[in-house]
DNA sequence: GCAAAAGTGTTCCCCATACACCCATGT
DNA sequence: ACATGGGTGTATGGGGAACACTTTTGC
């Protein structure tokens, strides 16, 4: 019974939206191994650290953001022999919903971290990464499906057009404005008045919205639409 | 930058259905730590394996299973210091579905080995495997909304009976049987006909089916009810 | 014949979609 | 005035739930 020592790291995907586009927080690794090309922020978990702790203080070091901006849970773990030269390195990765929040990215480690839109960086990532991001992005796309989590994506308070933005730009489809505030508006605890209104750029001003209690929506309230082939906006199919 | 040491193990929560009852395999420990109760099937990760490849190593020693005999996939990973009095010991947990085969438990290491209905053993177990339970219990639950993975619990052949009595095992419900056989049989890659016929107790023969070849259901095929308080069929009430 | 399980047909109703229409603002 | 986005009302259709009914076996 070989009982072979190893490193264990965390590594961070944190996504948000940004100029209308998924985006995801990538480092430029200053040190080898594969120093200067991009990969999720990360790093090893001390030794009285439990996993989620040590995920929540690099998002700390990394972004100056806290996990409880947003949305935040455990996404896979990652440990093929050979995916770090240094050695044997298991990876447990964390998934990050994040607002676009005027980002604080003060900290000393955070130096050459910036939000990279996912469609600009698949492929070019360092060790695993693109399999992890790959990975992340899928449980987004899924996760908002049957949880109210599309909330993780907005600021404290946002009007129903942000939300709808925010399932438009993930799945990258376009929805019906007027079904779509029917059905968030009227699901149970999705969201709640927030009192005020704002007019983003022309037209009747909207009206804010927090956070509603729900946890869980059964059934799914939003569901991902099966489309036609040429209902995607930019033109592509999918595979 | 501490760069603590770690010991890697994978555990397994496997999951059957025998006796309409959902049941998972577990071991009694003939070594401390927690010798004498209850632990989930698992043990270290060797030097050269990948993650899955050790959990897939250790269902056949402990169940002489075979990972493509129902499902598999990696479930979560568990860290906290002090989970293990040990050392410093992280864990994979991998959750499987399997049919209720007539297990060849022969191994060496299966000594021990049973399967128990996890109504039973709630509670009891080692180390922080009923947290893990609980999680692989959740996420079976919700795996069986959206995929067509009731049938990994299910022989290569099964009637459409056998396959809705594993979603009311499952959620612990009942489900009309005519609108699940429609829903079923309807359903576009779910199950395709084997053939034969069966007579499994009394009553009109029921055909054979086996797995079809979808691997998702978009829209989910089967969703869990809202239950009224009082349809469960047991008189117990959710919490 | 009768009980029991398999399987089909039919009705009703909810809810998602589509879209006409009105509201409130900037220019 | 008119363009633009916010929000409401309403008709239509597909699918799930409920359930009557037929089929095929064992006893």
């Amino acid at each position: 019974m070989t009982r072979t020592e190893f490193s264990v790291t965390v590594d961070l995907v944190l996504l948000t939206i940004r100029q209308a586009a998924l985006q995801v927080m990538l480092v430029s690794r200053g040190i080898p191994p594969h120093q200067g090309r991009w990969a999720l922020p990360g790093g090893f978990v001390h030794g009285d650290e439990d996993l989620g702790e040590a995920a929540a203080r690099e998002l700390r070091e990394e972004t100056g953001l806290d996990p409880r901006d947003g949305y935040f849970e455990q996404l896979a773990t990652y440990g093929r022999p050979g995916r770090d030269p240094r050695g044997r390195v298991v990876t447990v990765a964390y998934l990050a919903l994040l607002p676009d929040l005027p980002t604080p990215v003060a900290g000393s480690d955070a130096a050459g971290a910036a939000w990279r839109p996912v469609d600009e960086v698949r492929g070019d990532l360092a060790f695993d990464h693109d399999e992890i991001l790959a990975d992340g992005i899928e449980r987004a796309r899924s996760k908002l499906e049957y949880t109210p989590l599309a909330t993780a994506f907005c600021p404290p308070e946002f009007t129903v057009a942000d939300l709808r933005a925010v399932y438009e730009t993930v799945w990258r489809v376009r929805l019906d404005p007027r079904n779509f505030h029917r059905k968030v508006t009227g699901a149970d605890g999705f969201v709640e008045p927030a009192g005020g209104t704002v007019i983003r750029d022309r037209g009747r001003p909207a009206q804010l919205y927090r956070r509603g209690p729900a946890t869980s929506l059964h059934p799914p309230l939003m569901r991902e639409p099966t489309r036609p082939p040429d209902q995607r906006p930019d033109g592509r199919r999918t595979s």
